[in-house]
DNA sequence: CGCGACCTTGAGTAGGCTCAATGCCGGTGG
DNA sequence: CCACCGGCATTGAGCCTACTCAAGGTCGCG
C-alpha cells in the first residue's frame, strides 16, 4: 500500500507500551505480555485522512490503536456517509474482517496515527492457547456493541440538540479516559462539523446551527476543529442523563 | 420471576435440537455437543409481550432462542423507545450482561417463545476448554455488530421510504434463513407498525403513510401484523442495494 | 356490547434539509 | 509579496419531510 507507511518489526516492545501505564487498562501477566509480543507483527503509521481499510476489501490484519484518532464509517451508493464510531488509543480494530469474509465498513485516520499490527492467524493461536485473552477479545466486542447501541438510540430517538449534547459528552469522556486531555473537559481532537453531522445523521448546516445554540447557551466552546465543554450539567440534562458506562477497566491487546 | 415460566431441566437434548438440522448452522462435533449440553442449564418459556430482561438489571444468564421472536431495545427517560434489533431462533442473547456489570438494554418477547438457558459461569468454562466454541462466541458478537452497523447507517442516512424498504428486506431474509417462512417472501411475524417505527426512528403516523406508499406501489402487502414482499427488486432499489451478508453459516450454541 | 389494540387518514406545524453566498485562514505558486 | 485556492465555519431564505394532534375505522375478546 503506497499510502501506508509500514514500520519495520516491533517498534515498541509490549512490556514498555506507554498505553499500559494508564489505569483504564487491566494489568497483564508477563506471560500474557509475552504472547501479545509474539502475536504482534509490527506497526503501521497513517497520516490524517488516509484509510486504514475500506468496505468490501478483505482484511487479514487486526490493529490496536497506539496513538492518534480514527473513525469507522459506512457509505451509501450515492455517497451519503454514516460515521459509526470513533477509534481511540487502546481500541482494537478489524475483528469483523478477521472473523467474517470481508469488511463491511471503512476506517479512516482523523489525525496522524500509529497502530500495532497483528496477523489474523495469530488470533486463532490466541484462542487456542489463552482463554483469558480470548475472553478479553469477546469482552471488547461486547463493549463496542454497547457503544453502538447508545449511538443508535441517539440517532433514532434524540432531537438534534440532544444528539449533539450526548455526542460531545461521550467524546469528552472517552478522550479523557485514555489521557488525551489534561483537563477532563478540554478536548482537542481534529474533528470537523461535517464529522459530527455524519455521526449524528444530520446535515452540516443544521449541525452548525445546533452547535451554535450550545455555544450561545455557554454549554460548550468551539474553535476550529476542537471544542471544550463548559457546562457538563447542561449537556447531561439535554442528553437525557449521562450514560457513560462505568467499570471501564478494560484489556489492551 | 412470576412471569417467566421455568421449565425443568433440559427439555431438548442438544443433539436432537431441531434447529441444528438447518443448513445455516455449522455442524458441531459430538464432543462440542456434549459440552453445550453440560453448559445448558434448562429452558425458559416466555409469552408474547413479556420481558426477558430489563436495562439496568444484572443478568447472570445467557440464552439461545429456540423458537419465537423477540426484540432488543433501549428507552430514553421520557419513554421514547429505540428498537436495536430483532432476535430470531438461533440467536445468542445476554453476552453483554455476562461480560459487563449490568444490562444496557432490554429484551421483550414479540411472540411466545422458548429459550435455552446457560449460566454465566459456564461461559468461563467454555473459554477455558473449547477454543473453537470461544471463537464462535466472538464470531457471533462480531456478526451482531455488523447488523447494528447496517441499522445505524439506515437510521442515520436513509429516508423514511428507504428505511422501510431496507428493514422489510432484512427481516424477510433473516426469517427465511431460519426457515420460519415457507416461501422466502411471505413473512409471518407478529410485528406492529409501532415496532417498525421504533426500529427506524420514525413516528407511527409517518411509518403508516410510508408503508402505505409501498403497498400502493405493489412492493409489499400488509395485513394485520404480518407482511409479504411482492417486489423484492423494487425494495432493493429503494434500499440502495441488498446488503445481506453472505456466507451466513453460523454456529449455534 | 364495550373496550382495547391496531391501522388509517386529515390538517396544521416545525424541525431539519437544500441551495447559495460570505468570511476566514493557511498554504502555494507566480 | 501577493493572488489564488481549498477546507472549514457561518448565515440567510425557502422548502419539504416528517412530526403532532386528532378523529374514525376495524377486529377480536370478555
Amino acid at each position: 500500500m503506497a499510502h501506508k507507511k509500514e514500520l519495520q518489526g516491533r517498534q515498541v516492545p509490549c512490556q514498555l507500551c506507554p498505553l499500559r501505564k494508564q489505569k483504564v487498562f487491566r494489568p497483564f501477566t508477563s506471560e500474557e505480555l509475552a504472547f501479545v509480543m509474539s502475536f504482534k507483527s509490527g506497526e503501521v503509521a497513517l497520516k490524517a485522512g488516509e484509510p486504514l481499510f475500506l468496505e468490501g476489501n478483505s482484511c487479514a490484519n487486526l490493529y490496536t490503536v497506539l496513538s492518534g484518532l480514527a473513525f469507522r464509517f459506512k457509505l451509501l451508493p450515492d455517497g451519503r456517509r454514516q460515521i459509526l464510531n470513533y477509534c481511540m488509543p487502546g481500541d482494537f480494530l478489524g475483528l469483523q474482517g478477521s472473523v467474517m469474509l470481508e469488511m463491511q465498513h471503512s476506517v479512516e485516520a482523523l489525525s496522524d496515527m500509529v497502530l500495532c499490527v497483528f496477523q489474523r492467524e495469530g488470533l486463532w493461536r490466541l484462542f487456542e492457547s489463552h482463554a483469558g485473552l480470548s475472553f478479553d477479545v469477546t469482552w471488547l466486542a461486547a463493549r463496542s456493541e454497547q457503544l453502538l447501541d447508545q449511538q443508535l438510540l441517539s440517532v433514532g430517538r434524540r432531537s438534534a440538540i440532544e444528539r449533539c449534547a450526548h455526542l460531545l459528552l461521550h467524546l469528552a469522556d472517552r478522550v479523557s479516559e485514555v489521557g488525551l486531555s489534561r483537563k477532563r473537559d478540554t478536548i482537542r481532537i481534529p474533528i470537523t462539523q461535517q464529522h459530527i453531522a455524519d455521526t449524528l445523521g444530520l446535515s452540516l448546516v443544521h449541525t452548525n446551527r445546533t452547535l451554535g445554540r450550545l455555544i450561545r447557551g455557554r454549554a460548550i466552546r468551539w474553535r476550529e476543529q476542537e471544542f471544550e465543554i463548559l457546562d457538563r450539567d447542561q449537556l447531561a440534562e439535554l442528553a437525557g442523563g449521562d450514560d457513560a458506562i462505568p467499570g471501564a477497566v478494560r484489556p489492551l491487546l
